[in-house]
DNA sequence: CTCTATCTTGAATGAGCGTTCAAGATACTC
DNA sequence: GAGTATCTTGAACGCTCATTCAAGATAGAG
């Protein structure tokens, strides 16, 4: 018998890393044996080819990104706080000087639109569980007279209101503009 | 002497069609001569190449929805209602019956990201002239007094939604969710 | 220590890609 | 109607890519 010699969670990184700066399509074997360190063999391996591979970190980036949330929102701050606070980050991943990060499940699923189903509906779970816990937030702070309205409308609308965000971030504004984006939506979301 | 025999704006907007769906990575030469009905050697003659093609249909595609956008408003319509109308072709456009049609500009922005700087730049000038035909929109209304706030700021908003709302469909939601979306975006841009 | 099941290695493979180019077709000029 | 400049055609090319696989290395079992 003899074990894997690679950090699994830690090829994911990398590979994360190397897809979401290159695209899916535009990152070759040779990208992603150099980014991870593995050989071809141990990559088909351990995934099975590409397509496993990015499936794997798929999943990997919903897992780092629950994780996420879930610290930022676990604060003992007043909600309208907290969400400043997870824009701010946001924003920050978006004018990350001169190599901004986009977000993995949404660049690959515009990459993959109406071309892989499988992807993209794994895509599309991942975005609807971090849908699902940004309205439990939401939901909570309304219990707690914090927030007025719809709780699942609001999330989407935040949620909307980020995605519009890190595409307008493609478009390099003055990091001034998307502050005062963010701020507004911020406003937009906890006024009613 | 001899002219061309194929109409230059049909092939480009034939070829658009094939990068709107399939992004410009997988559309393969192949792929453009079939949409195109022209072969690679009148491709590459007219063009260069794969690339100076998708130059030429983004060129094609920023005149296009300039166009759009002009009649538009050129209705005898109050704005919000203009704007209303505009929203709403937006959104039928992202929930077409199955075959959703992405905006090119956004689409191949996020797939040349930090890899072609002249794509890149050729993209972010037509989104900046189309946020400046819409803040010229929004300008004038509330020059008219049918809207109040810094005509800029509002319309970069309302810009950051309408690509939020285009990155949401990729998500499939029902489509009265997807009006909703819009239905909030219209009123907290025109709220003030 | 030996054996063996498993992992690692990286050169080889074939498919598909963007691109080229020389031969053929065609419409305009004089 | 002849000549020619230009466009069209599509097979061929070289390259890169994802993928394979047989040989080599290694760790644990007995």
């Amino acid at each position: 018998m003899r074990n894997a010699e690679f950090d699994r969670q830690q090829v994911l990184r990398q590979a994360m890393n190397a897809f979401i700066d290159k695209g899916y399509a535009k990152t070759s074997m040779q990208d992603l044996t150099k980014a991870t360190g593995l050989h071809p063999g141990s990559i088909y391996c351990a995934f099975d080819n590409k397509r496993g591979l990015l499936l794997a970190v798929i999943e990997q980036y919903g897992q780092d990104r629950r994780a996420e949330l879930a610290a930022c929102f676990g604060s003992p701050l007043p909600f309208p706080e907290q969400l400043k606070q997870y824009l701010a980050g946001v924003v920050d991943e978006c004018q990350c000087q001169g190599t901004p990060k986009a977000c993995l499940l949404t660049k690959a699923l515009n990459e993959v639109a109406q071309q892989d189903e499988v992807i993209e509906s794994a895509i599309k779970q991942h975005l609807e569980d971090w849908q699902q816990l940004l309205a439990a937030q939401f939901s909570s702070a309304v219990d707690k007279g914090e927030l007025q309205g719809d709780p699942d409308h609001l999330a989407r609308y935040f949620i909307m209101g980020v995605y519009g965000l890190r595409t307008f971030a493609h478009t390099k504004p003055a990091p001034e503009v998307l502050h005062a984006l963010a701020a507004q939506l911020h406003q937009d979301t906890c006024r009613r």
